[in-house]
RNA sequence: AGAGCAAACCGGAUGGUCGCGCCCGAAACGGGUGAGGAAAGUCCGAGCUCCACAGGGCAGCGUAGUGGGUAACGCCCACCCUUCCCGGCCUUGCCGGGGGGCGGAUUAGAGCAACAGUGACGAUUUCCCGUAUGGGAAGUGAAACGUGGCAAUCUCUACGCGGAGCAAGACCAAAUAGGAGGGGGACGGCCCGUCCGCAAUUCCUCGGGUUAGGUCGCGCCAGAUUCCGUCGGGUAACCGGCGGGACCAGAUGAAUGACCAUCCUCCCAAAAGGAGACAGAACUCGGCUUACAGGUUUGCUCUCUUU
RNA sequence: GGGCGCGUAGCCCAGUUGGUUAGAGCACCUCCCUUACAAGGAGGGGGUCGUAGGUUCGAGUCCUACCGCGCCCA
């Protein structure tokens, strides 16, 4: 499964509990207005994503889903912003007001700016 | 034409690009398919699985007019009874329409009834009639002695119910141990009966260990499915025959989405712009209840216009 | 997904055969005591009993439906 493509497959997800502890415990964390991104260095060619939208943050299951399918597709859409070889956690603190891609995903990629500041620090 | 009420149904449409789950395929930049009327609440009823068979009685729980429908039901339909609203009149009771009703039994028994009131279930205040028994009235109160009221109080009667639930359950792999204590067990509250067993294979508790392991259950050329037409039975719910059509999501940190274009509806006087209800399957069905923007159809009532 | 339980004052809780105006403790307010604070004493306020409907003359209590929390399972 290669990277470079637009896809988003089952091996570019993060699913067991010890993955997101990992990120949660050895990571470094840059917050957001909306969202607050977790990442860690992993010795893999791609990245993994991993989602958090707790439900004291957004009550409707309808619109946790949303939030979830909106920044899978930010991520699937600007793979390139993200860059290879990382692990990340994006974690939902406050619910976007205007829930739309084109709202949501300036947002997540200015905050994967101060990511890769961080990181070459 | 407008308004109100009731019922049934729909619940944005089409095309393109990218993406995700599952299936087919050796593979493909291949093909197919992919949320709802409530998927919800988990309030009922079943299928299915296990408890060796799923036995009897008591206890417990549930239901409650009559009859029917259904695989079954606490669901649905019809009728009776009762009650409310509207209308009419041969006006104090009937008729028509619509709505509500957990609607058995208080001559089997027990219990309860605050305050007020003489008195709240065997009590007798005041006044009147009366020799007396008794009768009538006043007042209080929801109810005042009547073979009363409350069974959504216990209870009785009739009927029904074994218990748990797909995290049920079956198989496979890996790992630690081959431990300690207790008890006959199935049987879940008790008793009886039956079966297994005769020493710890099984059961419970404690201690230790392992993967929140994998596969099946789990999704269907099949059906308690659903639609249309027709015929027959029935007041109806519904059932039966014939013909035709439709329906194959099966995930497991859990797919069903995003963008663009055109159209539809709404917001705004118009354009630009914005919005499109309630809400997301988890073993599967039949109901009930709750949430729901907008729209369509049918029926009834009222108002206006035309004739 | 499936089972089970709980909602009463700001907080932790009582409240049984349905009955008048729902009750303790902590907290809060006022007064006394003290130079002042704390402790102590006296007094007081604060509740649509989670919401709605029903049974009843009368519901915190009984029944039904919703709402909000919490626990358990291989």
């Amino acid at each position: 499964m290669s990277a470079a493509s637009a896809g988003f497959s089952r091996e570019e997800r993060l699913l067991k509990k010890q993955q997101f502890q990992r990120v949660y415990g050895q990571g470094r964390l840059c917050r957001g207005r909306h969202f607050w991104v977790y990442f860690l260095a992993n010795n893999l060619e791609y990245c993994r994503l991993g989602l958090s939208v707790a439900n004291r943050f957004c009550p409707n299951l309808v619109l946790r889903n949303r939030v979830k399918r909106i920044v899978r597709e930010c991520y699937r859409n600007k793979k390139e912003a993200w860059g290879p070889g990382r692990d990340f956690v994006v974690v939902l603190k406050r619910l976007p007001a205007p829930l739309n891609l084109s709202s949501v995903c300036p947002e997540l990629l200015s905050l994967l700016k101060v990511a890769y500041e961080k990181n070459s620090n």
